[in-house]
DNA sequence: CTGTTAGCGCCTTCAG
DNA sequence: CTGAAGGCGCTAACAG
């Protein structure tokens, strides 16, 4: 990591360095006119590269954002990093990544990290939890994430609020209606389907998967109708493909017996989830919508070509990875703590849960 | 960014700044097994952290990697920055992602930005292009990579080389047999297809797209049938969708005529473009494989649930992006200078180019 | 084993 | 409008 520095390209020019800094990075106005293009020139020749750590010595200020997610090759988080993306590079600010596989403890150390190279702000995406086992990390990620704002950092949360942040300044949500976005569902849900009703969750303790449980479980409620049985699996295709598993040896007993059909509508907490569980019926057998209904959660993009279409609830990834970046330097209309802007969803009814289906053929 | 600082915490403790850092940070051995304490307290009750700027600058490497690819949220190169991600943790070093819709001129500015961070390594994913309007731009981010390799950076690059790269050493590249992978598909097609056969491909000039032409159409001709037609699109799922809306009127049309049946084997250059165009002939009311096979590459993760089962070539995506990371401080066998690490993929015939299907019930 | 002295590369007052 | 001097926070040679 050579490279040539700023004083170099003075002395190249016969200038100071103050002067040469002055015209190759934005200061008030560039000097001497002249002058300005002999810099250039010899910064040119050289090959100079500014030293951007130096820089942000200088100036306190990084020019980083760092984001923290559980799997960047989750399409969940890929579409909420696309939007922390562009959020960046209209602030001007290069992008940190890291992913954590979901644990609190290591998302302290990322956040950690990030504090470290003084990045501007933070954002966080991925479910809370609040299980036992992740208490201490909570702890941890919490004060982490306090000092951090303490100390002048901004952090945005895409989802719940961490559990245990104190600081009252600094930290900037994006909520979103889980639990009312599942309820919704629910009910439109129960308006066309007459058969009993099974939840896919994550772990319990999980917020996200829990919201949208208690959602559905309160449309269900409304609709007049008694509430399904949830299914606690792990809350990536694997536990969707799990719980398939066990759903369809059901539906196939149930089938069996003289009394005949029981066509269950399934909701998974999550798109990912759902299409396991659907992966799962049809290697044994299965058809969808026919034998079962199955309904996820996210509408994730790469998704929407699956046959049948999934009905879900349309969450806005991207913008929900833009918002939740905080504002730069200008500090925008909101300006600074306890921020919090609420995004909508929308409920998708799509082949996966018709009632009636067209001719089996 | 206030925070403390190292000198602040060697105060508090009484010592050294010094001596506050070889306790605080990797020294030989950490100093006086007491004195050794007292830091550490000191730093714990004034929530020290440690400032990495500083740090890269007095030891100039910065534990940054940079990662270029097109777009995050795609599921392609979502993969990869997974690998990447893997293989950067490994090196306990951090992850720069740029995001640049792949434009030789954006991947050039990322670069730029990468240099001047001081990143450690660049890692730039994604096709390259020979199409006339990139010359200049190509030009230019070789520059930039080439600099960059002089000053001792290293990158890596997935897939081809970058275009008129000069720098020898410095480039790590993982080469992808897309020619040799596409002829192994074709021929397997071949020889359960009597149809006609045509190729979705991207624009000309995009390496990727071209080879994996090429070696289709060699396939072909190995298996002495004629060459495909090639339909050029964009190399996204948009341009499969268009590709596939023009396929399923001319299929139609043929269908509709006395002589009958024309069924053709239709391969597009990527995963998500051949879900575009399945998408298409579906929503024209054609069904696969029956009224046309279709074929992919890559073997998108997420894409594996689609039904009917995509055949297409696998890739080890994941595998790629932590291959394409150079070698850490120990520089590993094989050393500096142009090394090139091959993988390799694998046909997989699936349900999508089945030839006689079951029943159609 | 600890403290002192120099910078790493740049920006920013403050004089000239 | 330009140059000189000091410092951002930390590490790395040297002394002691």
């Amino acid at each position: 990591m050579a490279a040539s520095t700023l004083t170099e390209v003075a002395r190249l020019a016969g200038v100071s360095p103050a002067t040469a800094s002055r015209v190759l990075n934005g200061s008030a106005r560039t000097p001497g006119p002249e002058i300005a293009e002999r810099v250039r020139k010899a910064a040119e020749s050289l090959g100079y590269v500014p030293n951007a750590q130096a820089q942000g010595l200088a100036k306190s200020s990084s020019g980083l954002i760092g984001l923290i997610v559980h799997d960047i090759a989750d399409p969940y988080f890929s579409a909420i990093a696309r939007g922390v993306q562009a959020a960046a590079r209209e602030q001007r600010k290069m992008l940190l990544l890291a992913t954590t596989g979901g644990t609190p403890e290591d998302e302290q150390a990322a956040a950690a990290a990030f504090a470290a190279r003084r990045a501007d702000s933070i954002v966080i995406a991925g479910s809370r939890s609040t299980r036992p086992q992740d208490r201490d990390g909570n702890a941890g990620l919490a004060a982490e994430l306090d000092r951090y704002c303490r100390n002048g950092g901004r952090v945005g949360v895409v989802g719940h609020p961490v559990v245990g942040a104190e600081a009252p300044e600094g930290y900037h949500v994006v909520a979103v209606p889980n639990e009312d976005l599942s309820a919704e569902l629910a009910r439109e849900l129960a308006g066309n389907h007459s058969g009993s009703f099974v939840v896919i969750g994550g772990p319990e303790g999980l917020l996200t998967s829990d919201d949208r449980i208690r959602g559905f479980q309160r449309g269900l409620e409304s609709a007049g109708l008694a509430p399904a049985e949830v299914l606690r699996t792990g809350f990536d295709r694997a536990g969707g493909y799990e719980a398939g598993t066990l759903l369809a040896g059901r539906i196939k007993a149930a089938q069996a017996t003289p009394s005949g059909a029981s066509r269950p509508c399934i909701f998974a907490v999550n798109d990912v989830m759902a299409i396991g569980a659907a992966a799962a019926l049809r290697s044994e057998g299965l058809r969808i919508p026919r034998d079962a209904a199955v309904a996820g959660f996210d509408d994730i993009e790469t998704l929407r070509d699956f046959r049948p279409a999934l009905s879900t609830v349309r969450l806005p990834l991207e913008e929900m990875g833009r918002l939740a970046v905080p504002a730069g330097v200008g500090g925008g209309p909101g300006g600074d703590g306890g921020t919090t802007v609420s995004v909508t969803g929308e409920v998708m009814l799509r082949r996966s849960t018709q009632a009636a289906a067209g001719a089996p053929a």
